[in-house]
DNA sequence: ATTAAATAATACGAAATCGTACTAAATGGA
DNA sequence: TCCATTTAGTACGATTTCGTATTATTTAAT
């Protein structure tokens, strides 16, 4: 490991390419299964608040999400008036406010995932499944070190914490 | 390949949602480098018009993003606006019109990817690049296969034809 | 040739996303 | 304690994204 590793620039940008453009598709697939007024960022935070943490702030969310503060408070703010959860005050800090998931938005997210395992099932009939599984771990470790190396001088307003 | 194969759904929705994170995390690092007023999807434009194909229509173009109409037409105009494409009559078709790059928009698209280049060397300097390398080819075809397997029942007003 | 259906683009309004600026609360020195 | 700084959340306006409806043109069927 003496030297700097030879990066095939375009094929790391043909990599992130193609990223855009599955998510874009997969994104599409799940909004179609998702009632109306519901779209993807708010199918994300409930699977985050069951996948990860209930009772999380505002910021951490954002932080989580690598969205601006002002866009995670408009997308809990929607899931709030459908009471897919529940925002209340922090006990530890008088400033900020703890996002808790409801019965009707567990009841949600696992009937959306429930509706979509079928869907997937006979989408990826004709693909070779265990190659997805096989690239998860790279996926993961990727995610995972992007995450680590964000520009430490902050863009703007996002908050640029490393995620719990 | 008798019986169906069996798709453990979590993994499954584990791939995307990884998927999900990195193309939000590597779109903040792209947009850091473009010019004020320019986005990641007026970057994904120049690039798929210099990789692809010069000279689309714009509904060709909505197709191979997979958004509305209307959304190309908006980030086509802004791009037109600085001077980074041409959008010119149809000459087949009195109805459509065609996308031309401009030299200014080639330049500007090569000379992101040049800056993006250090940038990505840098930032996976820690990690194993052949490892992604090696997960092009599976991400490539999933990426096609999506994109063939698109819903045919169109949802509203997307353009859903198979990408030329 | 005439006309109905399909198609390309856009005008328009709604909703989402984001950046700036502000308020309130917590933190960390003097 | 006092006060400057930091932090959490939001109000507000700008831009983006999107859905519906409309116009102009092409296609297809008479």
């Amino acid at each position: 490991m003496s030297d700097k590793v030879q990066v095939n620039p375009m094929a790391l940008f043909q990599v992130f390419n193609e990223i855009g453009i599955i998510e874009q598709l997969s994104r599409t697939i799940l909004e179609a299964r998702l009632p109306k007024g519901l779209i993807a960022p708010h199918f994300s935070v409930l699977n985050h608040l069951i996948r990860v943490a209930d009772g999380r702030t505002l910021v951490e969310l954002a932080r989580a999400f690598q969205v601006p503060k002002t866009s995670m408070t408009h997308t809990v703010a929607g899931l709030a008036k459908h009471e897919l959860v529940m925002v209340r005050p922090n006990p530890n800090d008088g400033r900020s406010k703890c996002v808790w998931i409801t019965d009707s938005g567990r009841e949600l997210r696992n009937q959306v995932i429930a509706e979509l395992t079928p869907e997937f099932r006979e989408l990826l009939g004709g693909f070779d499944v265990e190659r997805l599984f096989a690239i998860l771990p790279v996926l993961t470790d990727l995610r995972v070190f992007l995450d680590e190396h964000r520009n430490a001088e902050a863009p703007r307003d996002r908050e640029f914490r490393k995620q719990a």
